[in-house]
DNA sequence: AGGCAGTATCGACAGATGTCGATGTCTCAC
DNA sequence: GTGAGACATCGACATCTGTCGATACTGCCT
């Protein structure tokens, strides 16, 4: 018999089986840890200042790719660095390279982006 | 007079005015490098697979609202770790807290989630 | 009042991460 | 072939971050 008082459940009118989440996704309910780790590696890549500019500087080039010597300069970081976080964000999936002659040309990979909205929506 | 090579330039067609970016966001074109912070830092706390378990957790409890003794369990963390995400989750204005009596109930800011996935669309 | 349960904070520590300079590799122009 | 420019990789370093155990704080129940 429950005589003693159980404090450690808070007074929770009922624990019957889940509903359907309001909204889509975050991967749907509880989210195993495995996927978790997942998508928080796609949005570590995003999740730093640098990088950020360097999407958006991509995003806003002609043709709507860019090379490294054209982000450097705007990034104000050294072209080791640079070349350093492009590749995190290539690594990611969240931009391709394509080299022509001696230049790195980076592109967006908006499905990529995309997906990562959704989720989050 | 250029006659002088300048390879120093990729071979580009043009060099005009910048367009309209065919996709809304990431804060339009260039990003500045204080909004990119600011960014990169809601976007660092939920770059965590402890914390998007926890938005998870948090978003498929009854009530949409969950405190700290429903969460420690799941994520197999120690409840001090528990806290600490919450906290993070808390400084970045993803979730609410609220206490009742002896417990802490989080709760998500679904607008604030929906900002993040707008400007990645 | 006293004890206890739920949380938050603190201090410490290992591992990850951003940054740089130096160096290697590849391609083009001469 | 030789030199120079564009980019990637390497090694080193300072800093940030996740994790824990210990501890302090705050309300409840008896």
């Amino acid at each position: 018999m429950a005589t003693t008082v159980q404090r450690h459940r808070p007074p929770t009118p009922g624990q019957e089986a889940g509903e359907e989440p309001c909204w889509p996704a975050l991967s749907e309910a509880p989210l195993r840890r495995a996927d978790a780790e997942t998508l928080a590696g796609v949005l570590r890549a995003i999740a730093d200042p640098a990088r950020l500019q360097l999407i958006s500087l991509i995003q806003a080039a002609r043709g709507g790719e860019a090379c490294v010597c054209d982000l450097v300069a705007p990034l104000g970081l050294s072209q080791p660095t640079v070349s350093h976080h492009l590749k995190v964000l290539l690594d990611a999936g969240l931009v391709t390279r394509s080299r022509r002659g001696s230049w790195a040309y980076y592109r967006l990979v908006p499905e990529r982006l995309a997906a990562l909205a959704q989720l989050l929506a």
